[in-house]
DNA sequence: TTGTAGGCGTTATCAC
DNA sequence: GTGATAACGCCTACAA
């Protein structure tokens, strides 16, 4: 790679000290008006740009925050602008990695934003992470964090959640209203958090509507939308066959309908089913799938914000949970007559 | 934020030089055994990691790949995914900014690659992109850069491309092939590049079928699903009404679908319709919509590719294109009896 | 108003 | 085998 200009490339150009250029560039204000203007003048034609890496070296910060996501669907793509947008209004500029749902990516990816010297991180954990040392050993050097979306309950750290019992809770309530009571539920991989907590508040709602909780119709697996077609294929041919899915995430409420089509069965009539993000998707498809609302730019955003008022107070231990309100969307897959 | 742990910690908990931590942790031969063991472990049990800026102050070489992309749709996401993988492979970090079409977005995203001292470029242009000054610093600096996706005329440089043209004709001729006549092109903004391919291959192939273009039937605009919705309402309320719609995007399908339903029309039987892009959401509708097929990762793993190649033989003026080709997708939208 | 010197973390080049 | 030292690009006392 070809020598950047720098501003020694300026100073002796212009015959001047480069204290007197950084000086210039950085408007302060016991710079000769002509000198300046000269310095300023020729940075500009020369399209001077100045090294950060010099910077951070000297400021022991670098106004970047690293993002770790599982992926870059739409869910995580939309809190990404959101935490962008932020970020932006701040001088701060995002360094996103994605893990791809595996531990060992997500190990990797933490080492090079830490070589990086991000001043922090926000991140969503990959559900392939059951031990979380990476996590403890980056607060242990005082950098600051914080999580979003997916808990993780070992870890003391500021985190933007969803409400995902009451998520689960009114999904399942509103199926219940609308007159099913053989509710399955089809969840995540096992030890998730957000999958638990739906599916903690699917079974509150049968409780307090007296339906009787039935092991038969969970359901827990991958996240992705084949796994959810063949756990719903299993769950319809079965003896007892549910009259309604809860799916946790949309993808596998689209597994799901595509199983329930093939098998001849009626949306919202023999079964109904509900998500949960409302995707973009769940509006278009036939029938539309009701599901629940996850403001996910606003949780980028609450997250990016919360993280750069840590950075200002310069209190990196506070850690009290945002809780954001899940929202009912009510569409076809569940407007039985 | 804290101060992190240096070589020099290390040195002086050591007892020994900062020289010999350095050698003993980059594996260099001339260390004693005992001392390298002493220093591997501390750094280890320390848990320290190098920094980059100073790495990157001394080596003129970040090993980071800057990326300009429009947005995080389904086709960036899977194109940055092929990107980060060939980028990991190759030892290269990526940073991923997105301009979300905004030409100005677009300036303070590069500005700020150009300050992180990324080693390259891989650009995926704004659709509001005129001028493209900026590109061209980034070249008279000697920055090595590939653009994919989004040509760019005015700039000589390496372009990951697909042959739009070829889309355009393919999926037009597909459309004559099953007897659609009155076929409507529904584009993006009138510069686009990737538009306005499509759009001639769509005319090649009503001229080699003898079918004479009528300009009634072209709609530009922005490129999202509201605007293809209006604009396909007007085509179907105007007196001559097409018989099919190729729309040079999915997300733009969507949008005529839409249309379309609310007119009470039947895909395919009164009108077909055809989109660009083949994004998974296109299978699931219904009708499913037939679409042409983008190699979207392999696009971003080329593109990275050639990319680390020229980093590699230090050839940052290679300009040969890389043009991938479309696949014909057929599904129900265009399969009138 | 301007210049000099030291330092940020790391490596390479010499010397010992 | 090990240790000083200079250098990378920049900023900030301090000195002039």
């Amino acid at each position: 790679m070809e020598r950047l200009l720098t501003i020694k490339d300026i100073a002796i150009e212009l015959g001047i000290s480069i204290s007197t250029v950084s000086r210039a560039l950085r408007g302060q204000p016991d710079v000769n008006a002509e000198t300046r203007k000269a310095v300023v003048d020729l940075a500009e034609k020369l399209d001077y740009q100045p090294n950060k890496a010099a910077l951070s070296l000297l400021n022991k910060h670098t106004n970047t925050i690293g993002v770790l996501v599982p992926n870059l669907d739409y869910f995580f793509a939309t809190a990404i602008k959101g935490i962008d947008e932020a970020a932006l209004e701040a001088g701060y500029t995002v360094m996103v990695c994605q893990s791809n749902e595996s531990y060992g990516k997500e190990l990797i990816n933490t080492k090079r934003l830490l070589e990086s010297r991000v001043d922090g991180f926000i991140i969503s954990v990959s559900s392939d992470t059951k031990i979380v040392d990476h996590f403890k050993k980056i607060q242990d050097k005082g950098i600051p964090m914080v999580f979003f979306d997916r808990d993780v309950n070992e870890l003391q750290a500021p985190k933007i959640l969803l409400n995902n019992f009451e998520g689960g809770y009114i999904a399942t309530k509103h199926l219940i209203n609308k007159g099913y009571s053989k509710i399955a539920f089809l969840g995540g991989p096992e030890r998730m958090s957000i999958s638990n907590q739906r599916f903690e508040g699917y079974k509150s709602a049968l409780k307090e509507a007296g339906i009787k909780f039935n092991v038969k119709f969970v359901e827990h697996g991958d996240f992705n939308q084949e796994y959810a077609y063949v756990n719903t294929n299993e769950l319809l041919r079965a003896k007892q066959k549910p009259d309604a899915i809860f799916a946790m995430s949309d993808r596998l409420a689209i597994g799901a309908m595509q199983s329930i089509k093939k098998h001849g069965l009626r949306i919202p009539d023999d079964i109904g089913l509900i998500g949960f993000n409302n995707e973009p998707i769940t509006n278009l498809l036939s029938p539309s799938i009701s599901t629940i609302d996850q403001p996910a730019f606003e949780m980028g955003k609450t997250a990016a914000r919360l993280f750069i008022e840590m950075m200002n107070n310069d209190s990196t231990a506070s850690s009290d949970n945002i809780v954001l309100k899940p929202k009912l969307i009510v569409r076809e897959s569940t407007m039985r007559k």
